[in-house]
DNA sequence: TCTGGGGTCCTAGGACCC
DNA sequence: TCTGGGGTCCTAGGACCC
């Protein structure tokens, strides 16, 4: 060990309304919130004044009249997440990304080039400041999670190092919510023990806590109270889930069928762009009294095309509908896929895939689209052999390639 | 005034195999 | 014929994060 915290989590602050302020400078010092539906991001003016993520738009109005609303422009904001990135990266190569707004760095190997870490942590807000106009939060400490709890209490705009050795005297006072993965639910039930601060869930021996939370939970949070975390900073992590979903009303099948489509054209042509595939698909739907089910099915082989993923996910959610629905409305429909580090069939998949894409981009109407595909298979005859187009296709369990045709019949 | 869209991780039961 | 333990895969659900 070096004694030397060097482990540092940079979180931009409010990020999405902050990114409107910045390209709106007469929204400066006034309470602004970015949203669609729901809040996804208030300024600290705003919060000031009751409005908070994910809060309905009308319920923040209420508790603030004069809430500037803003749309989202999320392209914009996953470009500007990459340049943010892309600077943190001078400091260090060891950055992990774990959301679009916030990042773990490990700065143990370029102290002696940037300075301490403290002084490496002020220069990357100065940088993000002064580059790219937005504010961002610096915690530094020994492991990934009290740095992660610092850049928290540095919110807003600051800066928070926690000395080796200051670590218990600084977890101490803090409530437990503010541990990694304890939410409302486990704060109830940690409350009901009367544990209501970090210092209090210290004070438990690990094996009490592991009989009122359950094994697993119990040792994890009894190391997190401990500052104990070993997890190192991952750079290069690759995500194991790619989805989509869309919310409104999809009680009608006809409609129902036109989103899944399009949720599955979009992610089939993210999963393509990624050069993955998956075998797993989810299904989520949520009722309108917000009661929400999923299903699954893992096909035998891996897919990353737009039909199959469609064929499969409209069978489960008309099932899922059939079995659930209960004459109640159906709010939202969502669909995802686990991702398989690698894959037989994968090649192939990946150029049915790009086949289909082809045909959206030449904006060819849906019906036209599926139909695309039949042309595309006879294509991926040519190209990989009819054995393994049709092996393709017996593994997902289809009686035959050529039914892309079958779905041309749905709206 | 009802609650977006993108993810991660864990649990638990049943099927199935050795 | 009965019994047991261990391991893996699949599915559904839930908590949590930003």
């Amino acid at each position: 060990m070096t004694g030397l915290a060097t482990i540092l989590h940079a979180d931009l602050d409010a990020f999405y309304a902050s990114v409107e302020v910045r390209d709106q400078p007469l929204l400066r010092g006034r309470p602004v919130a970015v949203g669609g539906g729901v809040i996804l991001a208030a300024t600290y003016e705003a919060r000031a004044l009751g409005v908070h993520a994910p809060m309905g738009i009308a319920a923040a109005r209420s508790r603030c009249p004069h809430l500037i609303v803003v749309p989202p422009r999320f392209t914009e904001y996953v470009a500007i997440s990459r340049q943010v990135m892309e600077l943190l990266t001078r400091f260090t190569p060891h950055v992990e990304a774990i959301s679009i707004d916030e990042a773990f760095l490990d700065v143990a190997g370029t102290v002696r080039l940037f300075g301490d870490p403290e002084t490496i942590g002020a220069a990357i807000r100065t940088a993000v400041r002064s580059e790219l106009g937005l504010p961002i939060s610096v915690g530094v400490a020994t492991t990934k999670h009290l740095a992660k709890i610092a850049s928290r209490v540095a919110k807003p705009d600051g800066l928070v190092v926690v000395a080796p050795g200051t670590e218990e005297s600084f977890l101490t006072p803090l409530p437990v919510g503010h541990l990694w993965g304890v939410g409302p639910v486990g704060e109830r039930r940690l409350a009901a023990y009367g544990v209501l601060t970090i210092g209090d869930l210290a004070a438990i021996p690990e094996s009490t806590l592991a009989t009122w939370m359950g094994r697993h939970w119990g040792r994890h949070l009894w190391q997190l109270a401990h500052n104990h975390d070993a997890r190192p900073v991952q750079s290069g992590r690759r995500a194991g889930s790619v989805g989509a979903q869309s919310a409104g009303a999809h009680t009608e099948a006809s409609r129902r069928h036109a989103t899944l489509l399009a949720l599955a054209d979009r992610v089939g042509s993210r999963l393509r762009r990624k050069g993955r595939a998956g075998r797993r698909i989810t299904v989520r739907v949520r009722f309108s009294d917000m009661y929400a089910v999923t299903r699954s099915l893992t096909l035998v082989a891996p897919v990353a095309e737009t039909t199959s993923l469609y064929r499969a996910a409209a069978g489960l959610v008309d099932g899922l509908i059939t079995e659930r629905s209960a004459g109640r409305g159906v709010s939202l429909v969502g669909l995802s896929v686990d991702l398989l580090e690698d894959a037989p069939h994968l090649q192939l998949e990946l150029a049915l895939g790009e086949e289909g894409d082809a045909a959206l981009r030449a904006g060819s109407p849906q019906h036209h689209r599926l139909r695309s595909l039949d042309a595309a298979v006879d294509r991926a005859r040519t190209r990989f052999g009819t054995a393994a187009v049709r092996r393709a296709a017996v593994l997902r369990e289809e009686p035959e390639v050529r039914s892309p045709a079958e779905a041309s019949e749905l709206p």
